[in-house]
DNA sequence: CCGCTTGGTAAGTCATGTCTTACCGTAAGC
DNA sequence: GCTTACGGTAAGACATGACTTACCAAGCGG
């Protein structure tokens, strides 16, 4: 999924509970209604928004539902936001480049 | 500002195409208005959002206000995105500790 | 087989936020 | 001075989307 629908589906206050609340591992939806402010339905919908957006998934066991978090979801939205630093290194480059003849260049690595 | 007003932010559609177009450089409001969809008091008000949340910043000349990218103002959305990652190596300890116990003792397990 | 739990979906309400047009103050140029 | 470009703010229209309750299907245990 692209970056902007991860954007986009974080930044509702209760959704983003919802997410956050899957960080500690797996869980089933009542679970995850426990304690939020919203009733269940409320909760699946999140859910099903999340899920949507690949930021969450889904496998059933029996008739429970357990949804756990796709970090992967989260990986175009971080490109995304490096890709701004980037900016500023590239125009930090340049302006190097102009003042020095003799530009090295620079690899980045990532995990 | 926090990492919840950079998403709440972020998310339109419209105010992200205003904030991505000073990538190019700071630039007064009305380079900005011209080429997106909508009107310029549109723009003005993003502008003003953005601002709050500290993802721009604007400077006065003459009449004109300059408009710049505040890179800082993603950190904190930056840090919070790493931190599902730092979960994931935690979780990963946790998990190996547990199976590794697991060997020994029979099984139990839930959230 | 029957009831109970789990959870997804439908329909409708309501709030929020994004736009518009109209208006205003301010700096610069003639 | 007067006019013109720049841009912020107000007020209101409108769409979107986050909630609710009600309902339904499916698996499990008595």
């Amino acid at each position: 999924m692209t970056y902007q629908a991860a954007l986009t589906v974080l930044a509702d206050p209760t959704r983003r509970q919802v997410f956050e609340r899957l960080r500690g591992g797996p869980s089933p939806v009542n679970a995850i209604a426990a304690g939020l402010p919203v009733s269940r339905p409320a909760v699946s919908q999140h859910l099903k928004v999340l899920k949507d957006a690949g930021l969450v998934e889904e496998r059933s066991e029996g008739v429970r539902r357990i949804y756990s978090l796709r970090r992967e979801g989260l990986a175009e939205l971080r490109d995304w936001l490096d890709s701004f630093w980037d900016d500023a290194l590239l125009a930090f480059k340049i302006e190097a480049e102009r003042s020095h003849r003799q530009m090295k260049r620079t690899r980045d690595v990532d995990e």
